[in-house]
DNA sequence: GTCTATAGCAGGATAGAC
DNA sequence: GTCTATCCTGCTATAGAC
């Protein structure tokens, strides 16, 4: 591996462990064993190098979030799904952090966020849509507004946990939700 | 009003505007119209005032909390109106955010954070616990999550709206969590 | 109680040699 | 491409006068 991409992968460790204030250069290069000389010759700045490590993050979680949306299973099993993958809840999101950073100002980084976010509401609604098509959940509801909800009890669900230092907050926030989505099943 | 307590208003809109890290000595004495030496005269460090300025944050945070589910409304609907507040999302929640911080470590900060969602989450459970003994929701659920849950909309409802920096997001999720909870409702 | 001066340190970046 | 030396700035806090 490059000297770049092992400062890359130290920056995306660290923007989870620390967010992008807290990341100096100094750690980067320690964690990379990459010195000064290669951070700047390989990047402009820490603004630079913290979006080419925030892309491929988001890239990975898209694909994270895909693997339970984008399968042969009934729609509203694939909500489910979603709600129920595995997540460090302690650790945070990775990319819902940097919403309560300075760093949200830096456009570049906040495309990625907001774009990830978008997308998984836009699939998850889609899903709930299908769900209705189907005659599998009530016709009534907003598909839209219930998928905004359950992209919002994850990244709640993630502060909930830090707040308390309990990763069982994160799966108490999900039960409950996952009960609220029962409810809305036509049986 | 003393130099303290202008020190402590300055605190408690920095800690807000722009979180803990971020909140400069420099800054609070420039806001607070108090100098350097009122600063460490009246308070140890800066963690210390941010200790007490958060103290009265989370003071605030839990009355306007009560003033919605401490009414004589049927127990549902104080939940509803819970959830109906008024927010700032742009903004973000006051206490929530310190979650994503490095001041996190800081015991007497994070107390008072988890505090206040231990609090809202046993009173919104006690409110379902309430309205399922009356009647007036389905009795299979579980209301200690379904209070957890709707706890993280509000939360993630603010990582949300910052993220694509649009307020609605907050509303649209709100809104999501308000239709599932009819759901659960007897008619 | 409040002021000014100052200390010590880390962040972020640049320069120029190799 | 990578190294070391160096710069400037701002953060947090202390010292000592008033």
């Amino acid at each position: 591996m490059s000297a770049r991409e092992h400062l890359i992968t130290a920056a995306k460790e660290l923007l989870w462990e620390r967010g992008y204030e807290a990341m100096s250069p100094r750690a980067i290069q320690e964690r990379s064993g990459a010195g000064q000389g290669s951070f700047y010759h390989h990047f402009a700045s820490k603004a630079d190098l913290a979006t080419t490590a925030l892309g491929e993050v988001a890239a990975e979680m898209q694909e994270t979030f895909n693997a339970a949306l984008h399968t042969n299973k009934p729609p509203l099993e694939r909500v489910r799904d979603y709600l129920r993958q595995p997540r460090e809840a302690l650790r945070g999101c990775r990319l819902g952090r940097i919403t309560q950073e300075q760093a949200l100002s830096l456009d570049p980084l906040r495309h990625f966020v907001s774009s990830y976010f978008l997308y998984c509401k836009q699939e998850i609604a889609a899903a709930l849509e299908q769900a209705q098509r189907e005659g599998a959940i009530s016709a009534t509801i907003d598909a839209a507004d219930v998928a905004t909800t359950l992209v919002a009890v994850v990244q709640g669900g993630y502060v909930l946990a830090r707040a308390s230092q309990d990763p069982q907050q994160m799966d108490q926030a999900i039960h409950g939700a996952l009960a609220l989505l029962d409810t809305i099943e036509r049986r």
